[in-house]
DNA sequence: GATAAAAGTTAGTCATAACTAACTTAATTG
DNA sequence: CAATTAAGTTAGTTATGACTAACTTTTATC
């Protein structure tokens, strides 16, 4: 439940404070308990409270009725606070489409919880897209081509899919998405089980009912067996088997 | 500062409880207690108070002295909270490779903070990469090599790279890594300013000291100018001015 | 320089979410 | 079945982090 920015463990609120405090004193000449209060959407007392606690923790310093200032461990710790919630901002807005303003606001939730080592991996999967060649390449020309349905490769699932998610196309003609078309990795739901008597039950038994959400963890090499969880249980099914149950994207 | 699993806001605290619960109950045939707060590493009365929350709010049933159980809404909010869990997981642990104990803590941290937007876009982004053929060529021919420093292109900087992150190998000769040679949406650490005189104090006014961050925001077509976001601020150089700054991967 | 407005502070309240210590009830076992 | 142990509860405590209301200080304005 705590943060974690692998140093000395302050609170996501703390952190908030000592970010919005950096950002105010590179925007003005000097930062007011109500710029601060403005900027955070909370009261000037809570502000008041928050910084008799950064004071305590010798992160900041603030005279009586006077301006507030970082010290230079705050303003250390504000810094890395900053920079991650940018990367994040850019990762979610900027990579994966998230809307700016949506993106903003979980940006500045999650920069307390993730720990350096994600932000390092995150790090390293933006570089790929913005350095290498390839990278630049295969994500403009590949993703975002195949988020809209114009997937240049054949075999493509993704393009197969009629807007609904719940078709595909196969030689012209149209059958509904059944489990054994989803490849590893994605979740679906439960629309129907198509199977009669006593794989019906079985499959019921198993836990596929209608409405319920699985996801596919793995198809082996020949595409059997494949192994979905549901309901936080790991189950095997045959490829025949997985043809029974009509699914839907989530 | 509240979660946001979209609709009623439960707390991230009250949300991981009901979670806890759910996968006990499928764990074992009746869920204690005591089995919640070994779960979850609190006391059992911290349990107790908990309990008498949720079932304030109907989403969890107590009789005293016996089982726990979730209402249906209880346990619908549970499951979707699950399935964040478990998709964050993949993403974090399988495609980025954080290490699986530190994925599965923040997975269950950032799970609260993430709207279903934005759980939409990591889907889109892991059916890319499970289900789309390119997305699977492109991510364990290309991501996964350039990583280790293979890439089959020439021209990928991430391979010019010495493991130090500090120089780079232009026909055959080691020169330092200089702004010039990062590409956008990429964050270095100033190492050095090599200019003189008036450019020197130019570019250490503008805010380009040593040890400082910066992001890099963008890189017009031709190369020129270069924008890039050092504490908070935007700030535009030509390219042969970003030469005289050397940085180090951050 | 008096007065009004803006900014800042303090005290007191509330909710969440944890804890310990002391107690009660249920389950096991000799 | 009495005694012991395990499980569960309650009361009381602590800390965070927000709030409002009432007050004080600073700043602006006439
Ligand atoms: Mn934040
Ligand atoms: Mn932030
Ligand atoms: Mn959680
Ligand atoms: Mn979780």
């Amino acid at each position: 439940m705590k943060p974690s920015l692998d140093d000395l463990s302050l609170s996501a609120s703390l952190e908030d404070y000592l970010e919005a405090i950096l950002v105010l004193s590179r925007e003005k000449k000097a930062v007011r308990v109500r710029d601060i209060a403005l900027k955070l959407n909370v009261s000037m007392s809570s502000v008041n409270g928050a910084l008799k606690r950064l004071t305590e923790q010798k992160l900041a310093r603030h005279e009586r009725y006077e301006y507030v200032e970082l010290t230079p461990e705050g303003a250390l710790i504000a810094q890395k606070i900053l920079d991650r919630h940018n990367l994040l901002l850019h990762f979610l807005s900027d990579i994966l489409h998230v809307p700016v303003e949506q993106a903003e606001k979980e940006s500045c939730a999650i920069e307390h919880h993730l720990s350096q080592e994600t932000i390092d991996r995150i790090l390293d999967f933006i570089f790929f897209i913005d350095v290498c060649p390839k990278g630049v390449e295969s994500w403009k020309n590949i993703y975002e081509k195949c988020l809209q349905g114009e997937c240049t490769d054949d075999n493509c699932s993704l393009r197969k899919l009629r807007p609904e998610g719940r078709h595909i196309k196969v030689s012209g003609k149209e059958i509904p998405l059944t489990l054994k078309h989803i490849k590893p990795g994605f979740s679906v739901k439960v629309k129907k089980i198509t199977a009669k008597g006593n794989l019906r039950k079985r499959l019921l038994d198993m836990g596929f009912s209608p409405g319920i959400l699985m996801y596919l963890q793995r198809v082996a090499p020949l595409g059997d067996p494949i192994e979905v969880k549901v309901r936080g249980f790991n189950l095997s099914l045959r490829k025949n088997e997985a043809d029974f149950i009509e699914v839907e994207l989530v």
